[in-house]
DNA sequence: TTTGTAAAACGACAATTGTCGTATATTCCT
DNA sequence: AGGAATATACGACAATTGTCGTTTTACAAA
């Protein structure tokens, strides 16, 4: 098995709309990417070329002469490994220190500690 | 003001040692550093001059012919600054789903989870 | 079949990053 | 002073990334 090369910023971005629309298109995810973000059209392209030579994407003919693109892990385990990254490089790996980081935060909205809240509750009951 | 630039994964990993050794030169630095890296003195040194460029970190002379090397801005702004960055690309700026995903992985301690509801108690008294 | 057109393929470039090797400069010993 | 140590400065190099322009290619309409 060999080890995936991981997403940069910006492939990750395009992962992201992946998550919730694929499969889709370039032209798809590049319409999601350009509203954020202004960049043309063939630089999302190559990045999504270069995410299907790191793996990390798979595609099949789509609609006309374009293709369909799919990612190939769930989201749930690229963000854990994304994750597990960042809290090592910053937080050197005390997730505690990240989540009272993340709360303390002045911006984090009020439902958002609720849901956090909730979660913690049902992880209780177990 | 000048947008500073943001320090690379192996730039983070220095100031997290100068959060908790500052101030110090580079040959201790260093030594933090090769504890978990296999990677020789010039490459850190020239990581931390990198960081002086980037304005992250200000030295004044040390000991001998060195410097002892401080960061300028607080260990708290800084993870902040990655915080967001890092929230906003992977989970697109929910720091719930952020948190549930840290609070959901396996290896999360227990002493770490009472952390936390320690925290959010405090939260609750304000 | 010719011609457009839309999408993909290619390749180029500059900036950033990780990693060192080599050259300098500064101390400290003897 | 002369030379050994040792820290810094400098510069090189390959890989990765962000961004495009240009060229091909594959369908589709005239």
């Amino acid at each position: 098995m060999k080890k995936p090369r991981k997403p940069s910023e910006a492939e990750t971005a395009i992962l992201r709309v992946l998550w919730s629309h694929e499969p889709c298109t370039v032209k798809t995810i590049h319409k999601f990417i350009s509203q954020s973000k202004d960049v043309g059209y063939t630089t999302t392209l190559k990045q999504v070329q270069r995410l299907l030579e790191k793996g990390l994407l798979a595609r099949e003919p789509g609609p006309g002469k374009s293709y369909m693109y799919r990612t190939t892990a769930s989201a749930e385990d690229t963000k854990s490994k994304l994750f597990d990254r960042f809290v090592e490089t910053a937080f050197g790996n005390s997730v505690s220190d990240l989540v009272m980081h993340a709360l303390g935060k002045a911006d984090t909205s009020d439902e958002e500690l609720a849901e956090i809240r909730a979660f913690l509750k049902k992880l209780d009951d177990t």
